[in-house]
DNA sequence: TTACCTGCAAAGAGTTTGCAGGTAG
DNA sequence: CTACCTGCAAACTCTTTGCAGGTAA
């Protein structure tokens, strides 16, 4: 069985074409255990090295945006200098380790129940997202 | 009396020399009551408007890293859009209304109580962010 | 006088876009 | 065949840097 259907179907589903370089992200992003966290540099470094075909930079963010629009990937707030995508799509949270430059996840039970309890009139809340940052304990 | 003499002091006080640009500066950012949000380029035409003389674009990005390392400033994480700063310094958090690409400020008692409750070996928490992103409600 | 500061322009990093050629359906 | 997709290079935005001239102490 080949093991690309599952990321044709799901690219299909959405409306997307299955093409030789988007499967080939998806097998890098979504075929993996745990969640990944990455920047658009970070995935055009892996698909260097793991890929036979080179992928244009191009169509990386082409398609980095396209699976975030879909809601395959979240993007994550944490400065100016990278944008980090992170293939965990439900609500959570982040610890960013400005040691390593690097996110781990933070699930519900980890922070505290979470309320606000300021209402600005007009506005609805969109997302709630908690940045911990963390560094070397010395 | 000279208005500018608390800027001037303010800026001896920590080691740069009170420039005209700078306390030109200081004056937009620290004389007023409420704290003010902004960006580099919200600076750069405020400036443009009410400054006499043109201060470059060099001098600006210099100066707000200079008063963000002395602490007068806090830079706040968002997207990588734009890099958004903070007069109000201490320990807070925000809404960002995605409508305006406007920054409120949250204070602590909006928020219920922030534990952390997951502690990775080796690592420090350096600080909390909250980022509660609000769009017009209809 | 000396160390620091400013302004300009160039350079740099990250991202987006226009377009010609290629591919899925 | 047609609409969509890819790859390249150019363009764009935001930020940083090198350097010559200017200013505070």
């Amino acid at each position: 069985m080949n093991n690309n259907t599952i990321f044709i179907e799901k690219l299909r589903s959405s409306g997307l074409r299955p093409t030789e370089q988007r499967i080939e992200i998806c097998k890098l992003l979504f075929g993996r255990k745990d969640t990944f966290h990455f920047t658009i540099n970070n995935l055009k470094n892996i698909l260097k090295k793991n890929s036979s075909k080179k992928i244009s930079l191009a169509t990386i963010y082409n398609t980095v945006h396209a699976f975030k629009s879909k809601g395959y990937l979240k993007e994550i707030s944490i400065n100016t200098d990278k944008n980090y995508f992170d293939t965990n799509v439900s609500n959570h949270h982040h610890f960013f380790d400005e040691s390593k430059n690097e996110l781990i996840d933070l699930i519900d039970k980890d922070i505290s129940n979470l309320k606000i309890k300021k209402h600005i009139p007009g506005k609805k809340i969109k997302s709630i997202e908690v940045l911990v940052k963390i560094e070397n304990d010395n």
